[in-house]
DNA sequence: TCATTTTATTTACGCGCGTAAAAAAGTTAT
DNA sequence: ATAACTTTTTTACGCGCGTAAATAAAATGA
């Protein structure tokens, strides 16, 4: 295939194809805009010489960069991992070079991922931000900066749009199954979590507790950072071990902290399962990856990832093709689908 | 601090901070190349426009691209994903950017990494290849051109060097604890398993068990692609229906598969377990971030993720810090910690 | 203080490509 | 075949920076 690894730049690709280098140029930035034959040309010269433009002298050209940034705030999440698998393809699909940061639960990274991505100048961003750990200012002045799309953590007002879960629907339909196949849950939360979600699920239990004429129960444990099992497990056990949750049906404000919790009651002799043998009914958030292998397997309402994802490509594509002129900043919430499993 | 945004370049922020473009320039490839007070000068100034080069710019002409590849074969799974995250980390250490890229199980897309990131012509990259489903050939081009240290997955001969774990050392080390502290191990693998290690794995526990005069038993499992979990829990029902265990104990290729089998005992209503009134002790290896979380704990041998990060880094600096001059291509391997929960 | 060394400036070119304008060549319709 | 259109070529400039060589300025040292 290569035979000829002379060619070091587009000047020389073009005499060996025999056209001109803004003929080549145009072609590379769309392969249509030249006539079909001298596309084939071209794409045989390519495959003889397997020749790629320098993306740098590109980049450093184009207004469009073709490139887009992803920035999540846990990749080591398999919630994240797998958003961001489906992102990158989508982008691919699309014609797009995506760039995958993560700023691993750390407020400093994330600004040097905006800085980074600053520099990049790319088409657009679809940013999930830390929320509020967040440096609500950086996340703020770079939206103004680039056009970012936001996804799962909403914050006010900043982006151009905003992607995400339905959370408040979310927790209304786990309590309303919880409800009706036994007993109103006490939600178990973190005191300060991480992500900006949390919030709005406390609401929405506190909201469907009182829709049913119930009073809300909430227990909120210790903790710091993004491990979340661990805090489940730690905060679940001093929980359990204080008898301080007034009913045996327990909705976590999210699947791995759900799966901690369950850790801490298999911990405390505990069986947890819908079952009239059971001593707790355990229910999450998210259907995470994990969540079909915890014992017994997690109940809980599953995101819609892939609409997530799509939607917030989508979004960001018209948002850059159009000017970036979206009229008004929409915000996009997908309602959650229940799975019921043996854990609830 | 962005009083005067009308900096654009470096000529004007030369100016701005009343120096010379050349000794700005220069400043930047090493700010300790400049006296100390102009130095001081610059970085004031730099705060003062919160100017910063334009890195394609820098990139078109530097040889040295200060930017370094990671490729991971799967970002969602968690042990990848914490990988990534401690090799990014001690790139950013390091003074480079690091840039990184899933190969999410396919071949194609490995291949067109490849593509992307020799057309970034970044210093170095770190490769965990998918390993068998990779196009060998790619993969051993791919390494002649770009310096490349490869972990976690070994391809023999290609790349500068290999950083990985010891699976022989592993399988042993499992193998002899299992043997000690009851009955020796069965071994579970894929039929066809995405990742490399597996052979060596199941090659080290068949050496383990004849150095002990045991019979090895080996079940393995059909199924293709990396969600192991799935293929352990399908596989795992099917081989517990059939009888085909010739142990009560088993040893999983990795964790993942183990997790998957963990719930296929439950589901056939196994008791698993290190005591007693236990049927079946089943154990993994890895380590796996979720093995903790399991219901029960599971039996593990942990990798040591951040020597192995730490030693690909190294090893990847000062090979294109000394010219590319490796003299002879060294294969690292790190002994696993062997980790006793309730599962085993 | 003057000679020596270190550091900064000036000047000038190159990297690989985008892109605009005008001219040339090729294509299609009548 | 001629006009009208489409596609390609020519020519030429610019992007923002690296970098080299010669020169000038500043710091150091005895």
């Amino acid at each position: 295939m290569s035979g000829n690894p002379k060619i070091r730049n587009m000047e020389q690709f073009a005499e060996a194809s025999g056209l001109s280098r803004p003929t080549v140029s145009k072609f590379f930035n769309d392969p249509d805009s030249v006539k079909a034959t001298t596309r084939q040309r071209i794409e045989d010269a390519i495959k003889r010489y397997d020749f790629r433009p320098n993306i740098y002298a590109i980049n450093q050209n184009r207004r469009l960069t073709k490139t887009i940034g992803i920035v999540v705030p846990y990749l080591s999440d398999p919630f994240f991992g797998e958003i961001a698998r489906v992102l990158e393809a989508k982008c691919v699909d699309a014609g797009y070079s995506p760039s995958l940061f993560s700023s691993n639960g750390s407020a400093e990274n994330e600004k040097q991922i905006f800085d980074t991505l600053r520099s990049m100048k790319p088409t657009g961003v679809l940013l999930a931000p830390l929320g509020r750990l967040s440096d609500q200012s950086a996340v703020a002045s770079f939206c103004e900066d680039v056009p970012t799309v936001l996804f799962d953590s909403n914050v006010e007002e900043v982006g151009r749009a905003f992607i995400g879960s339905d959370n408040a629907q979310f927790t209304a339909r786990m309590v309303e199954y919880l409800h009706q196949s036994g007993e109103p849950p006490t939600f178990l939360e973190m005191k300060t979590p991480p992500n900006p979600n949390a919030r709005k699920r406390r609401q929405g239990y506190i909201a469907a507790m009182e829709r049913h004429g119930l009073t809300p129960e909430i227990v909120q444990i210790g903790g710091e950072g993004w491990a979340l099992e661990d805090i489940g497990f730690e905060g679940g056990k001093r929980t359990l071990e204080a008898n301080a949750f007034k009913t045996s049906t327990v909705l976590c404000s999210n699947d791995r902290l759900a799966i901690g919790f369950l850790s801490a009651c298999h911990e405390k002799g505990l069986k947890v399962g819908l079952n009239g043998d059971a001593d707790i009914r355990v229910a999450g958030q998210d259907d995470h990856p994990f969540s079909r292998f915890t014992y017994p397997q997690l109940t809980t309402i599953a995101q819609d990832y892939d609409a997530i994802s799509r939607r917030a490509v989508d979004t960001l594509l018209t948002l850059v093709s159009s000017d970036n002129a979206l009229a008004v900043r929409e915000e996009t919430l997908f309602a959650g689908r229940l799975i019921k499993r043996a854990s609830a």
